[in-house]
DNA sequence: TATAATAATGATAATCATTATCAAAAAGAC
DNA sequence: GTCTTTTTGATAATGATTATCATTATTATA
């Protein structure tokens, strides 16, 4: 059975805060600011259970360091590959119904089924594109 | 300046043949057979250099241990959550021209320069959900 | 509200995929 | 063939993540 923790708690709502996508270690360095005793096993434990009840998402980087998304709503990333940020492409509901639908479609091509999508685009951001 | 070498041939030559995903460890295991000395840091050492090249690509998967994709082409990645493996979902010149168009109108809405995509969805794949 | 049962925490050791190092071997230039 | 430079194979180092475990916090129950 689940027990209540003010570390999860603080964890999630960290992640619901922020707009990037930190790493354990960039959650740590954050939270030990309001909670100096808290251990950086008890952030992997967390991220991992929440992630496990879909309440946040793992994002898997060119650089194979996790990074954790407190939407866990249907979006799509973008990564720049200059400066490596992480960035929210936010989708209408039309939209994202329209995408699903034709993604469930090519799921259909070999018989799955499709239940999760992880999009990531990549190639230079904004800031980095006029560099 | 970039020399030839006989390992770096075969690696391509496997990853080209191969329909499934390997991580360096089953590249490993198989290239070993025919070639009993070669080491597993030249495996690793020739998948990044030809995944700068963009001859293959690196996946990305739930486990967090990269696989091979001889495939540098277009095309949709679907990951089984019961039994993990990954399958290729192809895509006709068509369609792949058709998404590639949208992922690109969405990159624009953060004034990004699309280069990449990378395209993951999961759920179960036609054998395990039969279970 | 005390107490028992159980799950979560924090510290730290262990794991393991990947990278770095380096002497020896191979490839290409002359 | 000789010289230069890259690549290899072996192995040590790295570093993110996971496992372990005694202690602490939470919830259920008397």
């Amino acid at each position: 059975m689940k027990k209540y923790s003010k570390q999860r708690e603080v964890i999630l709502e960290s992640l619901k805060m922020r707009r990037d996508h930190p790493t354990v270690d960039m959650l740590y360095e954050d939270l030990k600011l309001q909670m100096p005793n808290i251990g950086i096993a008890t952030i992997y434990r967390n991220v991992s259970e929440l992630c496990a009840c879909g309440q946040i998402r793992k994002i898997k980087c060119e650089d194979g360091i996790y990074r954790y998304d407190g939407n866990a709503e249907n979006h799509i990333h973008f990564e720049c590959n200059n400066c490596h940020k992480i960035f929210d492409i936010e989708l209408e509901e039309k939209e994202s119904t329209k995408i699903k639908k034709e993604l469930q479609n090519l799921a259909n091509t070999i018989n799955a089924e499709f239940d999760k999508q992880e999009i990531m685009l990549s190639g230079l951001c904004e800031k980095c594109k006029k560099q």
